[in-house]
Parts: C-alpha cells; sequence; structure tokens
DNA sequence: ACTGTCCGTAAGTTGAAACTTACCGTTAGT
DNA sequence: ACTAACGGTAAGTTTCAACTTACGGACAGT
C-alpha cells in the first residue's frame, strides 16, 4: 500500500512508459533498451531507477550487464488498486441513479 | 485511445488523486471539493479540468454551480489498458521461463 | 436593478523532474 | 596487467506543471 501511488507516478511520464513497454516483450540489459530511444542511456538508466523503485521492474547482474524485467508484483497492486477504485464508483453511480430515480416523483 | 495515457498522467498528482477520490463517493459542486484540501479552490478548478479532460468525471450545470462526478468511461478505459498490459507482460514472463527451463539442461 | 454566491480564467512565481555531459567503478577478455 | 564494454551517479540546465492572487462573468434571491 502506498505504492499503487508510486506505480502511478513512474507510468505517467511517457519516456518512461516507453522503457516499460520495451520490457513488456520480455527482459532486457540496460544498452539495448536505450538503443533506439529518444533519449541518453543515462536517462534510461535514471527511469528505470525510477520504475525499480516503484516496485514495477527487478534488475539482475550478469557480468557486466544488469538485465532488468517487468515485476508482476508492483503492475498487480496497481491493478488492484484500480479495480477497487472501479468498483466503489460504480457503486456510489448506482446508488445516486436510484436516489435520482426515487426524487423524480415525489 | 491514447486516453489512458492523459487519464494515467492525470492520476499521478496527489492532489488530483484527492479529489478523484472524494468524488468516489459521489458527486460535488467545486466549493464543497475544495473545503478542507490543502489548496485552493482556483486550484481545485484546474484540477477537474484536468480530470474533464482526461476524460475521468462530467461536468453538469446546476444553477449557479457545477456538479463534478467520476465519469466511469475513462476508468475502464485506463483499466482496459492495464490489463492488457498484465495479460502480455505474464505471457512473456511465462515463455521466459519455459525457455530457462529448457536451458538448464542442454 | 443590486447584492452575494459560485466558479472559471488570466497572469505570474516557484520547485521539481527530465534531460544533458562528464566521470568513475566493475567485469570480461586477451 | 591492459583494454574495452557496460552502466550507475554527480552536477548543472531547462522546461513545465502546480500553485497563488486577482479578476470577471453568470445565476438567484430581495
Amino acid at each position: 500500500m502506498a505504492y499503487q501511488s508510486s506505480a502511478l507516478e513512474a507510468l505517467a511520464d511517457p519516456t518512461r512508459r516507453l522503457v516499460f513497454e520495451r520490457l513488456r516483450h520480455g527482459p532486457s540489459p540496460v544498452g539495448r533498451l536505450a538503443s533506439g530511444m529518444p533519449v541518453s542511456r543515462p536517462a534510461v538508466s535514471q527511469h528505470l531507477r525510477v520504475l525499480k523503485e516503484a516496485g514495477l521492474v527487478t534488475e539482475e547482474q550478469d557480468g557486466t550487464r544488469r538485465i532488468y524485467r517487468i515485476d508482476p508484483n508492483g503492475l498487480g497492486q496497481l491493478r488492484a488498486w484500480l479495480d477497487q477504485f472501479w468498483d466503489s464508483a460504480l457503486d456510489a453511480f448506482k446508488a445516486e441513479a436510484e436516489k435520482g430515480a426515487g426524487e423524480r416523483k415525489p
């Protein structure tokens, strides 16, 4: 908890979303992620740090490189938060609709 | 489409999330939303505009006030995007796990 | 018509975050 | 040991968004 917020903030940035989407298809070292990106490698590195702190990716060392991959955990928490929100919002919507119908003919 | 991104960016801001969470329990005019908030009423107004442009809330005029309420539409799109992401990420995860198992005994 | 309430918008300030370049440590290969 | 590849971190710049105050327009009641 208080974890979805950082995940939300992490995914808000377009460049970071691009990094994340590249990881969607499988793990990758930093250099490969950065190549073909509109920003420099250090920038990608910094984005990866944010994603990691948000629990959205994990890092694994392999020799001189660091392999990053998506962490289903963080994504799951975000999904849970959204679902909960979705449910209560729909409840409020329904309750209000019924109330409105009651007021229509007083 | 290209709608989840603005929704994501909208919900990334803590104050805006606070506004949105207040609407979670039912519709409200701006003044009531702003009262008891850590920011001024104009600030809340500006946040509501962003939420509206992201398709997360709707606005209805009632005399001199504007009633804001959550728009399930925007929330649904965001949820759909996340679900899709979730699915493909899990697929990649599974595929990689199998590949890893195959490499374990070559 | 006058007054008060409600709220959106304009204009300006400020702090944070997304970049860049430069640098350094670590690992692997020869 | 030397060298090259890989990538994290420091420092500095710049852009942008979140706020403030000030203002004005629309509606409701008297």
